[in-house]
DNA sequence: TTGCGTATTAAACAGTTGTATCATGGGCTC
DNA sequence: GAGCCCATGATACAACTGTTTAATACGCAA
């Protein structure tokens, strides 16, 4: 191994390897979860010695901590561009930023932030990070969800009820990064490059446009 | 390698280990998943030695493909006040008769049928049997649920689109077995017994339904 | 220089995994 | 009974896991 990467740590606590270990473990925990994720590939991978996880972290679970906060505070914002039609007047046009930012951070694969994928993984398989998963990211987006689904369907459904609808939103885009081998098999036509991720948030917000307007329908029907 | 597969016990001692094994197994499997369940506890749960699961399948991928088809000959099948609603004339009863099915059996604690847990597992984390278990049953299922929908949204829509909505309906009861420990965080008034799976199988067909009534208006009125 | 603290390396450790080996038992035909 | 086949049992084994320990290289102050 050519080594000669240092030198200067330039200050105590961030040197280069730590900072390497973090992104290739989240690569790799992204990947495979954190059960089978070995410490020995992040280490090859991050072009470190076998130690240095449990010098720098203390065990597997405490890099796997790491890498959470870690990828929080580097690719765990909203893009300017989102953001600014987050804050727009139409609730549909902040439905459709919606879906498809997650939808991209699920699905696109040239982008590095793993942190979408790990957050997943983590729902399906969890680990003891789930919770603060929970309270400090997946609800603030659900809520902002939530709040769309809303203004959407006005002020005639149960707050229980619209809880229920924004999930079956976020279902929808969630469903094809948790079976993606299951749904490229029965939609062979999908191609999930750039062009194929927006088309495919343009049918997710429709249809749940649809279904959150007919909703409504129903509620003043029946009232 | 004896290969003694399938045809050894004819006799009426299936009972025996084998069948035990399969038992365990699927159980199991359905719980942890391929990679974390061990052969250890299979064993130590079937009652039997720690070879059993060699003798009798090879190894441990020939176990949990035996787990899969024998989880299809025994309880695969829909019930049969299932078949009877899917037969019925009606799409929106037939689309509730479809969407409680699957909730069911991803839901019900009750039951033995861990075959879709299995399923979603194999969904998410792919092993080999996946292409076996698509054009078997997922994928008639799939198709079910696609001559659902095209009856309900009529003709004037394309059939990769009609597969995109029934990827969206199966998406929101799939979620709620990916994504359960998350689930029931955001949701917490969420009750996940009998009658609130029937409940949450009321809000699904009620969501879809919405959504795919409301794209036919559209379809008609942009056409 | 010497000493000290820190980061990296190499090797070894203890535990668990799936699998293979060898021996045992039990029913069957001859 | 003897011989044989099939199922089971107890144990051994090699590979892999996360973790620990001991040794080394480097920077810097006294």
């Amino acid at each position: 191994m050519g080594n000669s990467k240092e030198q200067t740590n330039r200050t105590a606590t961030e040197g280069g390897t730590r900072e390497r270990l973090l992104e290739a473990a989240g690569e790799i925990f992204a990947e495979k979860g954190f059960r089978k994720a070995t410490v020995r590939e992040i280490v090859r991978k991050a072009g470190a010695n076998l130690n240095a996880v449990n010098y720098h972290f203390g065990d597997k679970e405490g890099l796997y901590r790491a890498v959470f906060e870690h990828a929080l505070h580097v690719c765990g914002h909203l893009d300017p561009e989102t953001i600014r039609k987050l804050a727009g007047p139409a609730p549909e046009q902040r439905l459709r930023a919606h879906v498809a930012w997650h939808l991209r951070g699920l699905l696109s694969e040239q982008r590095p932030p793993w942190l979408a994928r790990l957050r997943v993984r983590e729902m399906t398989e969890p680990t003891g990070v789930l919770d603060l998963l929970v309270e400090r990211h997946i609800r603030p987006h659900f809520l902002t969800l939530v709040g769309i689904v809303r203004e959407i369907v006005g002020d005639g459904i149960t707050e229980d009820r619209v809880r229920l609808c924004a999930t079956s939103v976020a279902a929808q885009y969630l469903h094809y990064h948790h079976a993606k081998p299951v749904v490229t098999r029965l939609n062979p036509e999908l191609k999930l490059d750039d062009a194929g991720i927006e088309a495919l948030a343009d049918h997710i917000t429709q249809f749940s446009l649809a279904a959150l307007e007919n909703l409504l329908r129903d509620e003043e029907g029946s009232a």
